[in-house]
DNA sequence: GGTGTCGATGTAAGCGCTTTCATTCGGATC
DNA sequence: GATCCGAATGAAAGCGCTTACATCGACACC
């Protein structure tokens, strides 16, 4: 109900000003428009009045918000909280400002949430991963939504993102390097999930590549609850040596689990993780894990999402990932034992 | 410049449903004042033309955005993070969505964007603590824009918070029944900074109460880095038994130097932290801390807001905290070495 | 001095929706 | 059967801004 007391309007600022209200509003928008004395009655106006443009009206003339909307799963991951963060911060200030939404991992609240931003005026959109109802993209492509796609590459959409395929493939290499051969994996839900996705099967690769078979997968809602009891189910089959992480969270859960079990790490078991976010120093050891430049990742999607917004075309972004090696990662007990490596 | 393609609009669903615009707005803003025939043919019309109301023009007629605004320090703190998410969880899907900004504890910044969220419409405001220029309040009530202030406690304004200092004088006074008297502590910045400055005086007063002293107070910013930092100073002085931390990263960051330093947690040092975000349960050992409902506060925070909305005159809300004993606290060494517990 | 040009500013037409007020119409009441 | 009432709907007036187009001068050029 918010009925606001009756503001200054441009005519209120026109009037006192002296000129039109093209005038004033050319001030506001494009300053440069207008002689400088010009600009400077009116600026003086504005401030004796307190004026602050109607953003409604404004939408409407100008068919443009200044709002950019963005959809992740969920801002508990600090994947997420600092990629926002920091593509948020990379908006010119003033400009253009963020409207969040967090889907929860559920697609059905994705699309809900990608129409109401739309709907809210959104300038353009920033989502994460390929995998969505093409209905999604028909509609923003209809509608004229540019959209940026982070966390995930790909060549069907613009995107500021990373290979998880490669990221994971580069550290199964490096464990299988160490001389595991019994190698589990605690992955997040794959359902609906390209980068959950993208890491199993990169690892999956990698270990086939050696002519090896994962020794068990365990598929669970990315969490420290998720990865603590997955880890404690792969541990029934004590000859697995080395267990990869779909990411930092779930191999701190594991790491955990570990500890409470009685488990040495990394010497009797290897545990790595993904992502490469604060908590990967702050566990005993600290994980070795992929580093995923989370916060470039956000810049360069603002960056992009306001070349498209403004009608450039942008070229996405790939950046690169690491291995990151801390102290979760040894040779298997085994080849230690018998010399194998 | 995102020229959409000339969408349907409230005439062309009036004239193909056969009724006049007031119906058609009628039937998506308050559908029980239409009779169930007109809605039907009126939403068919909608349907048919894929029909979305243009934001602007909305808000232009109706004063009104549905849009409401958060202004925190960070999402790199996970405190903020889940708050906030929390907050927009609960906020009823499609009626409201949350516009977020950082601050970066940047108080001319958060006053910037304060101003911009205004400015794009905000309904409603989320703010985080008391203290701030009270012009910035001043402004809110001129534009009769309603706020609830989280994460602090106080009675000049709406909030959904709690008692930083009564938080921490609980959990100072746990340490002092375990014998410490040589205690110091690693603080936010306070400077402008409510929480930071109650957690330290919250803390002092405690202390204080028993005829003691800090042996030592640092301010940082927060951060791993800064603990550790903060840690490594403050060790120079090995009298001292017992450090409280300012918040969780600080404290895990504390734990992180205390590690790389040799010093054993909690036999050598007791270290204690405020928050108990996730990363409480990671460190080794599990951190002692004062835990906030974070999530909680940001349910209430939204109930709150929307009350103050829809002009209802919400009560504010302080949420208890609680002191949780993991693994970080023990007697101090000399006591048990003098046998003085 | 007349003409053309260009930059600065003014005029006024919407942008698409909500909402007030008026109108209509089908009963209920006496 | 006349009167009144209320619910459902329509007509039309803005909401405050942007912007296409018109206008006005000043100045350069011939």
């Amino acid at each position: 109900m918010t009925e606001k007391t009756s503001h200054a309007t441009v005519d209120d600022v026109a009037q006192l000003a002296g000129v039109s209200t093209a005038t004033v509003s050319r001030c506001l928008n494009s300053p440069d428009r207008v002689v400088a004395a010009t600009r400077e009655k009116v600026m003086a106006a504005v401030r004796a009045l307190n004026y602050t443009p109607n953003f409604g009206a404004r939408a409407l003339a100008s068919k443009r918000t200044g709002i950019i909307g963005a959809v992740v799963p969920t801002l508990e991951n600090a994947v997420f909280a600092h990629g926002v963060d920091a593509f948020e911060r990379s908006l010119p200030q003033g400009k253009f400002s963020l409207l969040v939404a967090s889907s929860g991992y559920d697609a059905a609240r994705e699309k809900h949430q990608i129409e109401a931003l739309v709907a809210r005026g959104a300038d353009g959109l920033l989502l994460v991963g390929f995998e969505r109802d093409p209905a999604i993209y028909d509609w923003l492509a209809v509608r004229k939504v540019p959209y940026v796609l982070a966390w995930s590459s790909g060549d069907q959409h613009p995107f500021a993102g990373f290979d998880n395929r490669a990221g994971i493939a580069a550290m199964m290499r490096m464990v299988l390097a160490l001389g595991h051969r019994n190698i589990a994996m605690i992955s997040g839900m794959t359902e609906g999930n390209d980068r959950a996705r993208d890491r199993l099967e990169g690892a999956r690769a990698a270990l086939e590549a050696e002519g090896l078979a994962f020794r068990g997968v365990i598929e669970v809602a990315y969490g420290l609850e998720g990865g603590a009891a997955a880890f404690g189910d792969l541990m029934q089959d004590r000859s697995i040596t080395a267990v990869i992480c779909g990411n930092d969270v779930l191999a701190a859960g594991a790491l955990r689990a570990a500890r409470r079990m009685g488990l040495r790490v990394p010497e009797d078991v290897t545990i790595t993780g993904f992502d490469d976010i604060d908590i990967a120093e702050i566990t005993f050891p600290e994980l070795t894990t992929v580093r995923v430049p989370h916060t470039r990742m956000g810049e360069e999607a603002a960056r992009l999402l306001q070349d498209l917004i403004a009608g450039k075309a942008g070229g996405s972004v790939l950046l690169p990932t690491e291995v990151v090696t801390r102290g979760t990662h040894a040779p298997p007990v085994d080849s230690v034992r018998f010399g194998r490596v």
